[in-house]
DNA sequence: TATTAGCACTCGATAAAGTTGAGTGCTAAC
DNA sequence: GTTAGCACTCAACTTTATCGAGTGCTAATA
């Protein structure tokens, strides 16, 4: 059996109307729904069959239907590139720039939430395969050295050093000196251990500040590794009866505390080689199993030269995948101005 | 009529058996429970009084009691000074050093969550009244330099400009000589416009730059004002079944979510003149109205030199309130030792 | 052959009625 | 002053009844 045109419509109108009211659909309702004009008793016929397909399921025996995760998989893979809505609003919103990374991106996810009334995240950009493109050492006390630590897509790093020898103005700049030639525009995997004992030995009786520098720098990777993410609107989850029971509640939002949960999607998404920038997850599709009954959009958003990070909305299976989807591209296009 | 002992000793077994149970106390419970040897009756008669007194409540006409706010504040107030629990395993657990603050006060809002079971929040240090240590410009790129900003408390800031004109590194070095001469070691209500109108002359045609690296400044500042707070635990507000019905919990979890509300909570905190270093806010207390049916027992820590911060812990009325209380001194004297 | 009207049936949701039991206040006796 | 005893209250829970949206199936219709 094949879905025929009729009961593409048929399965469009139930999951429509499910996304809309969250109650299950009756086949008096799509009978009335539709342009079709059919009786009930014939829907229900086409029902029947659209749920031995497997496209959607009854809670229980005298319920309406509602779509099952293939169904939704249907929906979002078929009919979801049309519409083109205005997100203006958040265009406005986002205008107050800010300049700090971190700030934007809180008040990206934030606008994003408040925008789609789910909730929301965003991982900063990873630096993979990014270059070095400044460090700098200074002494801001006896016997501690600052080290300040630029990476392409000027993502700065600090550091303190606590060292027992004295350092003078002179020996500074020459390490500094040192430290930019030999390592900038160098890709931070490019740092090799032969490359560091020769440094060590250039530095001389200062070698093991150098020593220190790198491990800095290894921990700004290691810093990058275990990702910052920001969320936002987790309280939207309330707004959807199937998500808001205590139980279900309590673990979405030890979810969306524990970042490092987030992170599974997180790479999830960037590891993705056909990317077309935008992913739908639908209930087990999901990497993360505490999000078995939600669905999760993911894009992913890049700031030249593959600085990329990931932006995911996540709400219930009925969410309004069309909006979220169009806003998600929006958001990347602004994205891409902003950091042009 | 005055509180005897008697009726202290009924009082305390009313609040530490609700405390324990969070069902309302009935007669016969505290008949049992405590060592008066008083039945039923009699201690019927006394809850009558204590009632009349304002220390207890019935919820309904046939229930038990349980503590009014003015009963736990009569708890919190003459119960708490004895204990001295062992609070070990946090020990260890902050064992795992990090040097950057943000894990740092991130990883102590978890512990603390993990170690209470309630939800915790924890306001990075301000450097009110505090002094510029460090100032460093440095050209990262063609026409962009990168200013650090070192406060005393090793509290850094960074801030890329964008300039016009190019500079050479004999200039750079001039401003930063400048900058350092002039400016460190002052607090930063100390630098007056008359300040900076004679740096911008001394600077010369450059006075530009000098001009965006107090704007930098001073919105290190302003940055300052709406300070981060870390938050942990939130979820833990679920295993209270007075605070976990969805209204409830949705507004506590957009409160928590929402920093700038809990913002309003340490301000109370840190201005509080006639500090002990631990307070307590019960129900109405609290400076948040989200909060009316929590308690919330905050603590003001010291990084030395005026640095403050603090650390909040809220939960429901009938928290555990001695655990709550030594945990956090004890959490105290290991942030005072870590920054010796 | 596809569609539709009609009908008996199912079953969650809601409401109403009944039951239970912890807890109270009051009184009278100790 | 303390306590035993008793009638009373009332939230919580259980049981029963009712309702109605929705179904599957059958037979009639176009």
């Amino acid at each position: 059996m094949q879905l025929d045109e009729r009961k593409k419509k048929i399965l469009q109108g139930i999951i429509r109307n499910y996304l809309e009211t969250g109650e299950p659909v009756g086949s008096r309702t799509i009978s009335k729904y539709t342009d079709l004009n059919l009786s009930s008793a014939t829907i229900r016929n086409e029902m029947a069959d659209l749920e031995e397909l497997g496209y959607i399921v009854q809670p229980h025996t005298s319920a309406g239907r509602i779509p099952s995760d293939k169904g939704y998989r249907f929906y979002v893979d078929t009919m979801m590139a049309e519409k083109d809505k205005e997100v203006r609003e958040m265009k406005e919103m986002l205008i107050e720039r800010e300049d700090k990374m971190e700030a934007l991106l809180k008040q990206v996810a934030k606008v994003l939430a408040q925008n789609t009334n789910y909730a929301t995240m965003i991982s900063a950009p990873t630096m993979h395969g990014n270059k070095l493109k400044f460090i700098q050492l200074s002494r801001v006390d006896k016997g501690q050295i600052l080290a300040v630590i630029v990476v392409e897509g000027n993502i700065i790093k600090n550091h303190i050093l606590n060292v027992n020898e004295e350092l003078d103005d002179e020996t500074l700049l020459k390490l500094n000196m040192l430290l930019n030639t030999q390592l900038n525009g160098l890709a931070i995997e490019e740092i090799t251990l032969g490359l560091i004992t020769a440094l060590k030995q250039k530095a001389g009786i200062h070698g093991d500040i150098v020593g220190e520098v790198l491990d800095a720098i290894a921990e700004v990777i290691r810093e990058d590794e275990n990702l910052e993410i920001y969320t936002s609107g987790t309280n939207n989850i309330f707004r959807y009866p199937e998500l808001a029971d205590q139980e279900k509640a309590s673990e979405l939002i030890s979810t969306f505390e524990e970042k490092k949960a987030l992170s599974a999607l997180v790479q999830e998404t960037l590891s993705d080689e056909n990317n077309t920038g935008i992913q739908v997850y639908i209930g087990e599709e999901s990497p993360i199993s505490n999000m078995k009954d939600c669905s999760v959009v993911t894009a992913t958003y890049e700031l030249g030269e593959g600085v990329k990070g990931t932006i995911g909305i996540i709400g219930p299976k009925r969410m309004d995948y069309d909006k979220v989807v169009d806003t998600l591209k929006n958001l990347m296009h602004q994205l891409d101005d902003y950091y042009k």
